[in-house]
DNA sequence: CTAATGCATTAGTCAACGCTAATTTATCGA
DNA sequence: TCGATAAATTAGCGTTGACTAATGCATTAG
């Protein structure tokens, strides 16, 4: 219920190539401010914005407010509830995602 | 690139909940018929049909006509681009991010 | 044969969405 | 202090997309 509002969020988030490819670039960039993230976006800076604010609101980036930059940053986080989603509904490629597990395993300290 | 355009594909197609939610029945069942679908999905014939157009198209079901009946089952690779690119960003949360307990902790409780 | 059922498709409507341009607020440099 | 830069926000515009209602096309039942 809760969680397939998080499933809705997320999907619908990424679901924008631009937008995926402003939170793909996100995660790429230890940090990345607006104005970098703008460079070679192919949209305004204000499209830019309007983007991370729905990023940030799926819980998919944190910000970083320094000066009169903003630092923006991948939430891990983010993506779990497409993860535990795969989980559920998805049965038949068990094998692919139990890869995926193993590899989440495996970063775990 | 070529996958990305098929990401592309699989996340708008799942983006609509009523569409994700046909995907999801269709996965549950083994196989089910377009009324069934229908039956307490909130939407007309038509549009159930128009959806699974969608995920067809996206590789995501797959049809079995008999007789006036057509059966729509699950089509197992059709996750597959979705799971690889989560795992692409696992790969880069693993060289950034020390500390990923939380998500593991949600993914693997 | 005729009526009914299952499904796909089409035209048309309406809301949501992404984008731009412009404005606003805040901060930094000269 | 003043102009420039960074970022968020808003109104307006064009497009996309989901839905309904209606139609068409097979196939089955009576």
């Amino acid at each position: 219920m809760t969680q397939m509002t998080t499933v809705d969020a997320v999907m619908r988030t990424l679901a924008d190539p631009t937008r995926r490819a402003v939170f793909e670039r996100i995660v790429s960039s230890d940090e990345i401010t607006v104005v970098d993230l703008t460079r070679g976006s192919g949209v305004t800076q204000g499209a830019i914005s309007q983007h991370l604010k729905s990023l940030k609101q799926a819980g998919l980036v944190a910000e970083r407010p320094e000066g009169r930059n903003v630092f923006y940053r991948a939430e891990p986080k983010g993506l779990a509830p497409l993860v535990d989603w795969m989980g559920d509904y998805a049965v038949f490629w068990r094998e692919r995602f139990a890869n995926l597990r193993t590899l989440l395993k495996e970063i775990d300290p």
